[in-house]
DNA sequence: CCAGTTCTCAACCGCTTGGTTGATAACGTA
DNA sequence: TACGTTATCAACCAAGCGGTTGAGAACTGG
């Protein structure tokens, strides 16, 4: 078993998997309601459930037998904080250059050492 | 080919993948540089880089050869979009069901014709 | 109890993946 | 020019994935 995160970025690379959970934002469903409007089988269907549920995007009804899949969007904040961190961090760094840019326009005759990345 | 949101999220399905997009969010490296820490060989590394480049989560200098890699962080977006998209869904669902809650609770001999779902 | 429905498990298949090694292309430099 | 460095390409391998079919488990209802 891998990371939660590979795991919850792996369940979402897959078209039909993320149409299982689109459907699930408008309410719980049977596997077998899940299934209907797909051409594979059942089986098919219960195995992306399946994947869905290890990576905590779906819960099961108290019994696991012909009980309803409940999507678990609270997981989401997993990968929202992920991406987000890294996409402030990449931000940061063009602030940053920019400010270095600016300083180097402003005393281009000042030969001040160059700084190296962030030191 | 598949589609872009699972080329992005497959992309990031794996930690290495993951380790070398944080590190570029320290800025642009060479495919050597980002290689070094990992025991595994610069090949490896070199076919990861392929597939971010082709997620569109990196790019290449000029020349491909011995140019940096370069994160893309706007692609970011596509899948916080996603998330966000259904998030909110999963959220309005929730209010919806409080809603009806609250309406039951008011109207207990009320009997109205319960709503079904959105309709 | 028996029958039908719903779902999962198991085995299998073709394709993709992450890794390897080896060869080779493209560039910088002594 | 010849050499070393850097990166990619190619072939291969084991493992995993998405799909199938077939069997069976678990619950529902006559």
């Amino acid at each position: 078993m891998s990371d939660p995160l590979s795991q919850l970025f792996a369940a979402l690379a897959d078209p039909t998997r993320r149409d299982l959970v689109a459907r699930l934002t408008d309410g719980d469903a049977t596997v077998g309601q899940l299934a209907a409007p797909y051409r594979v089988s059942v089986q098919a269907i219960s195995k992306h459930v399946k994947v869905l549920e290890q990576a905590g995007l779906v819960s099961r009804g108290a019994q696991g037998h012909r009980s309803s899949v409940h999507l678990e969007a609270e997981v989401f904040d997993l990968m929202t904080k992920w991406i987000e961190r890294y996409r402030q961090r990449a931000e940061a760094r063009y602030k940053r250059l920019d400010a270095v840019l600016a300083e180097m326009n402003d005393e281009e005759a000042g030969h001040r050492p160059a700084r190296e990345e962030t030191a």
